[in-house]
DNA sequence: AACCGCGCCTGCCTGC
DNA sequence: TGCAGGCAGGCGCGGT
């Protein structure tokens, strides 16, 4: 699944080969996951130099002069970008032709991926103000939408932002299972299932820990194993566990030093003891009852 | 605010 | 071997 290391590793190759470039033209399988509309992607994004590629939480943000193309992988979605002749892949959605005859495509078998188009925050704001703009009302509506969850969102944990005090100021008041917090976009942003057990086994804490219950000691651990975790999973490009690729279709390396994610019945790598599985949050959860402390 | 269940979607795994 | 049924899961939604 794309979490924030390997929505991080699509950006980065995306920025290498997006920059400058213009849609041209657009081929889409799954309609429905195009908002407002694929008739607006194709009046408003043909056409417009792409300015800007960056990554919030697990966003992808194609930036062209005043709107924003927004990507979310859900579950099983990944750009790849693919010279123009390569045969169409099976399972790709969405194809967006390139002015330098590559192709970017949208791969996502349970067609769950969703784009948005939006205006750039400060463009938002104008044309609010000015009626009579009809034919893009659509992407008004959108804006509000999108610009709303995005300005929800919690810190990016790998920002310089990102501090022991910062995390500790927004959990103040929170309660709840560690998991399901680690989860949450907007307490922090862009940890997904497979980081959040990689997360709780590094800090030697049991998913089910009720975060109001941990120690200043334990909330400094997590902080740092957070940064650490999410760090590497960038350095290995991230997890390939069933269907994550780069834009160029490799898989990552993470998954081969993944130590509870996926590892139910095998044993701990820490000592021995055989890994157990739970549902937290309606997630499946894989922990050691030896090593992964229980705070409640 | 926390927490639960559902729907979206489809490949894959299990069991008969 | 074939087919039905369950599972996985990010996120928004609605309900308690
Ligand atoms: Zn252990």
């Amino acid at each position: 699944m794309p979490e924030l290391p390997e929505v991080e590793t699509q950006t980065r190759d995306l920025q290498k080969s997006l920059l400058g470039r213009k849609v041209i033209r657009i081929w889409t399988d799954t309609p429905k996951a195009l908002h407002p509309s694929l008739r607006i992607f194709q009046t408003e994004l043909v056409g417009k130099k792409i300015v800007r590629v960056t990554r919030r939480a697990k966003y992808v943000l194609i930036e062209l002069e005043n709107l924003i193309w927004v990507t979310h992988f859900r579950m099983t979605g990944h750009f790849l970008v693919r010279q123009s002749g390569v045969p169409r892949e099976k399972f790709v959605r969405h194809i967006f032709y390139l002015d330098n005859g590559l192709e970017l495509r949208l791969e996502d078998i349970r067609k769950f991926g969703e784009m948005s188009l939006i205006y750039s925050k400060k463009q938002s704001r104008t044309l609010w103000e000015q009626p009579g703009s009809d034919p893009v009302f659509p992407i008004w509506r959108e804006s509000e939408q999108v610009w709303k969850k995005l300005n929800q969102l919690g810190p990016e944990p790998l920002d310089k932002g990102f501090t022991l005090l910062k995390f500790k100021t927004i959990l103040k008041g929170k309660k709840g299972s560690l998991k399901q917090k680690l989860m949450d976009q907007n307490l922090v942003a862009g940890i997904g299932n497979i980081y959040a057990d990689e997360i709780c086994f590094e800090s030697k804490l049991h998913p089910l820990s009720r975060l109001e219950k941990l120690s200043l000691t334990q909330i400094k651990k997590l902080h740092e194993v957070i940064r650490q975790v999410l760090k590497r999973g960038i350095q290995y490009r991230g997890t390939t566990i069933g269907e994550f690729v780069d834009t160029k279709g490799r898989p990552g390396g993470f998954q081969n030093l993944v130590q509870a994610y996926g590892r139910k019945g095998k044993p701990c790598l820490c000592c021995g003891t055989l890994l157990k599985r739970i549902v937290v949050g309606q997630r499946g959860t894989v922990f050691c009852p030896k090593c992964q402390k229980l705070v409640s």
